[in-house]
DNA sequence: GCGATAACTTGATCTAGATCACTCGATCTT
DNA sequence: AAGATCGAGTGATCTAGATCAAGTTATCGC
């Protein structure tokens, strides 16, 4: 089930969790750094090139994974080729804890990306090993059901302005405080945009370019974008006001 | 936080989980027989009337629920009173596992029901007294996950045939499949069936009636639904067929 | 059983966003 | 360097589902 374009890292690098910059992000945080070896040893870490599907819906969920560099999108398709991109994973994210015996949804990545694979055998030796990972998988989930719930408010009753207001006000705040930026740059196409908001490519440009001739925000270059005013940005993505045009 | 609708138990009734009809399809179904009066002492029953709204979006998270009697609409609002009800809760359901401090949705009794309360500041006490209901409640969140997932492809994605279908087929399939009835009773109205798949009372109503008038089901009385060809409705609601027109 | 109220259905019309059809520019390919 | 391919933007048109507006049927309190 693993797309052959993925490659399993050469040997020697990466196999310490001790150097992952990912860590302090994901649920491998939680354990200390004296058991670190004992967690590498239950790892792969495997390199994931751009555009290769590592995860497909349906198929049996044997392993799970930890993205720990890029950034990965996760679907699910109808019969027809419609797509819903449900979430876009990113380092520290946690794939794969399956509901049953198979995925339900496929990943693939956006760019280069590398995850850390754990086999599904080793699931319950993992939590009995460090018990609290699985506290902490449960906080994970209960946050991802949050947005999940967010994310239908949006599906189900936002209009396309809100909707592409509501993404790019999440992605400004993907950063913490601290460090947040209203300069981003998306690792995702419109195409992809449009399959994350249920919209299509046409309508998320023109609502980009709206937002952008309403000096919400500044568009350098596509996958570019800057925020003007983010109270405006945040007044439009909760449904606050019903249309803004400056000035 | 609790509406004043909502009314404690007489004391005496329905105060052990020994008798309480819910306890197997919950995460209480983990705890064995012999600590089930442990589990009885943190737990409060509360009767919900009809129509009382017991968790509200935005309130502190101070307490979760199980719910052990009658169906449980949750919602999300704009602020303009869009709803998005992003599930209906059935006894065993639990609610409330909420991310962060404070509630990330409302709920809302669409008829007479009853819920277990346990504080928030005992969860942590618990899962130490039952290590069990701890893995059992992950368990449940990825499932809980999954489903958040298909809700969002129906959302994004889905016709309003499709939708319906989808929603007519979940209600169908949602008892044990040794007594599954294709006749079912629905307990809410066509606004928030609207309000759940993202579309129109009026859109419901008419895709109800195309559905009626296509031999897929039969609708005795509005609330009363029998499906007469459930292929034709699970091919519908998977998007395998465009338009569904017997005959 | 009867009137009131709420839920539902159905028709007519409107519109947000989809679809179709190009153009433009950047990046590969040979 | 001339196609070819892909992503993006934009105009013209179409349509699924929303909105508006009545009727109709259930349900419930008395």
């Amino acid at each position: 089930m693993i797309a052959l374009s993925v490659q399993r890292s050469p040997s020697g690098q990466m196999t310490t969790c001790l150097s992952c910059e990912a860590r302090s992000l994901s649920v491998c945080g939680v354990v200390g750094n004296a058991d670190l070896a004992r967690l590498a040893g239950l790892a792969t870490v495997i390199e994931v090139e751009s555009g290769s599907i590592f995860i497909e819906e349906g198929e049996p969920a044997s392993q799970f994974f930890n993205v720990t560099a890029g950034v990965i999108k996760l679907y699910k398709l109808l019969p027809d080729g419609r797509r819903q991109i449900t979430d876009f994973a990113h380092p520290g994210d946690f794939l794969g804890l399956a509901a049953g015996k198979y995925h339900g949804f496929s990943a693939e990545a956006l760019g280069p990306s590398r995850v850390c694979k754990f086999s599904r055998r080793k699931l319950s030796e993992m939590f009995d090993d460090f018990p609290a990972m699985e506290r902490r998988l449960l906080a994970t989930a209960s946050i991802e059901l949050q947005a999940a719930r967010e994310q239908m408010l949006l599906l189900g009753r936002k209009t396309a302005r809100e909707r592409v207001a509501s993404f790019l006000r999440a992605e400004t705040m993907r950063k913490p405080a601290c460090q947040r930026e209203l300069r981003m740059s998306l690792a995702m196409t419109r195409g992809d945009i449009g399959d994350y908001l249920g919209l299509t490519i046409e309508t998320v440009s023109r609502t980009m370019t709206a937002l952008r001739k309403a000096g919400v925000i500044e568009i350098p270059c596509p996958s570019d974008i800057r925020v003007c005013d983010i109270g405006a940005l945040c007044s439009i993505a909760d449904g606050i006001v019903a249309n803004f045009t400056p000035r």
